[in-house]
DNA sequence: CACGCTACCGAAAGCGCTTTCGGATGTCAA
DNA sequence: TTGACATCCGAAAGCGCTTTCGGTAGCGTG
């Protein structure tokens, strides 16, 4: 399988030019499929190339051409770093597409005593990099600010607050979340709980939008202490949901800003005596595989990291494209994907719970 | 913070020679600390570069010098892809610490139809990496063997199963699982199980080895229906643990390939109405954040991915400079780490089963 | 047969750096 | 004052490609 040609030292284009009798300009431009190579040349050149394992030098193909193959992106810094267990198969994606152009990907991390934009700077003026690609941006985000001011083409997984001037790949949050609760008022519950996220990242904003505006729009109350928010992991949920369940009258359901907090809720549940699924229900937001081995299976609103790294990979693409072209074709894509629903065991109709009735109907009075 | 200096077109080392007066040679010269530079001419120099923001081109730099200043990674083929949690955590690590060095971090994908090899081999012939980083060996990995016959400095994290010939840093898997049944041992568990892993890659077989020389070494018996391997996920766990908990005489303890792992054996339990920690002890491995929260909190075997990722890049920067002294300081540094135990509460010692007690009884007879 | 075309290829000038080599100063001892 | 030596910097030749430009050979047309 493997067909890897010729070890011994790289041969360069001087080499092949001296052993098919050519110039070095037309060894290039018969590479380069540029039109003024008989056919008869090309094929000899191309044969002679891959027989000899000839790879040209991307370093020297960069200088003379002045254009850098490759994407930069940045790894969020460690600081506010509660993993992100989508990040690999993001850059798995992303990488996979632009392998597909000859493109790279450069990851660069944000060493101490720097920020984010000190190093996406240095990799722009350095030249190592010809575009950049972010993700899990702020609501406001430095990083964003700064690529506008540049010329360099960006694209972005998620979006800002304000969005309007640059090409994104988002998840529609917002619309998830509304579906999550519509999707629980339609079991029944009306005691629906949010564990939400930090509200500094976008999404986790979005998503609060989305449970507000669906419980508003069912003429649902949401207490205060119904909503939690800042829970970066299981752990943080874990302290939130029990002390949601220790309310009086305790959410009958809860929707989560990512399964990680999903999981933790469940946990949580189960801590305290009473059964996920059943006695509260519980919605995630991610997809992980995990939440198929959970009791109860986690409901859970899916997204395809992967594939977005890909179509991100493909809008970078093309927007160099663009920009090369000249052509002030004022396309500015931004693409909005939808959330779906998938379906286990963790969310079902709210059971009758004589605590939380009695409560309730006391407070009625 | 982000002191971003000057917009505008990047400026090159012509322009600044122009713009102090100097040789274009001078200016590198003064840059790159030569000692036949006046003192004061390079201050001038450099306060005039960073003035300026003044960065060098890193291609033309790479193409003058003949080496480039980063190491690729390629990022394991999506076939055989149970998503590592680890996997952006050591890219972190490696990132940081090459950023340290003025290195870049290159990942690469496998596009369909073809195989990692190939993708190595084209980068290092196309002169876009100077070194390797490579993770999540099997046994007998074709990309160990490749680099093997390549002059490229190569690290490798984690190690095949004939690895005296390269560098590597690994954790001790094998002492590992060793220390985790001698815990288990010693909490008075006699009936322990293993949900481990694909044996094909190293650390689950390493791990497993541990399992079988630590019970091998108390004198006690492992039925083959207490041994499952293959599990890669949470998923594969629930149905592998519900097995053995199906047994007539079921195990007291299990030891897990990994956490995520060991999360799906805390659910097959819970399912079988039983109780994690109490009828069935786990112990996993990894030392995820989620183990916090999982119930009960997991104990499990701890390592330090962030960590391994700077050390490997360590290693590496380290490789490529013995390389480059021509010193045959035929050093090959090979380091092994301990993995902690965390002792959190889902091992506790056995109870007194009355099902099992009786079952044991009477095989004994 | 001369002309103009087209098709094809070689020459050469970069791309933005690095690095060797040698030459121009300045310094000091004789 | 002269020569020997450092000290410091400029000149220039690359690194391995790309790309423009111009020139030659071959063709068809009149």
């Amino acid at each position: 399988m493997s067909s890897v040609k010729q070890r011994r030292e790289a041969i360069s284009i001087a080499g092949l030019a001296l052993h098919l009798g050519l110039s070095e300009g037309t060894i290039s431009r018969a590479l380069n499929n540029y039109p003024d190579i008989a056919e008869k040349t090309r094929k000899r050149v191309r044969d002679a190339a891959d027989k000899l394992g000839y790879q040209p030098s991307s370093t020297a193909r960069r200088l003379a051409r002045g254009i850098v193959e490759t994407v930069g992106f940045v790894l969020p810094s460690r600081r506010d770093h509660f993993s992100d267990p989508f990040l690999s198969e993001i850059l798995d994606g992303l990488a996979a597409e632009l392998a597909r152009s000859g493109w790279d990907l450069l990851l660069a991390a944000v060493p101490d005593g720097q920020d984010e934009v000190e190093v996406m700077d240095r990799l722009v003026r350095s030249g190592k990099i010809g575009a950049f690609a972010v993700t899990r941006v702020k609501r406001s985000d430095p990083r964003v600010d700064y690529l506008r001011t540049t010329s360099v083409p960006f694209v972005v997984h998620g979006r800002t607050r304000e969005h309007e001037d640059y090409s994104w790949l988002d998840v529609d949050n917002e619309k998830a979340f509304v579906d999550a609760v519509n999707f629980l008022i339609g079991l029944g519950h009306k005691n629906i709980a949010l564990l939400g996220g930090d509200l500094n990242m976008n999404f986790a904003w979005q998503r609060r939008e989305g449970f507000l505006k669906a419980m508003k729009a069912a003429g649902l109350k949401t207490p205060a202490n119904y909503i939690a928010d800042n829970i970066g992991d299981g752990v943080g949920a874990l302290a939130a949901m029990a002390t949601m369940l220790a309310l009086p009258e305790r959410p009958t359901a809860v929707v989560c800003v990512t399964d990680a907090v999903a999981i933790g809720a469940i946990h949580a549940i189960q801590r305290a005596g009473l059964k996920a699924g059943h006695d509260v229900s519980v919605v995630g937001y991610d997809g992980l595989p995990m939440g198929e081995a959970t009791e109860p299976p986690l409901t859970t609103m899916s997204q395809a990291s992967y594939e977005a790294g890909r179509e991100v990979a493909r809008m970078l693409l093309g927007a160099v494209g663009r920009k090369d072209s000249k052509s002030p074709d004022n396309q500015i894509p931004q693409i909005l994907w939808e959330a779906k629903l998938t379906l286990r065991a963790s969310a079902n109709p709210p059971v009758s719970n004589p605590a939380n009735k009695s409560h309730r109907e006391e407070t009625k009075k």
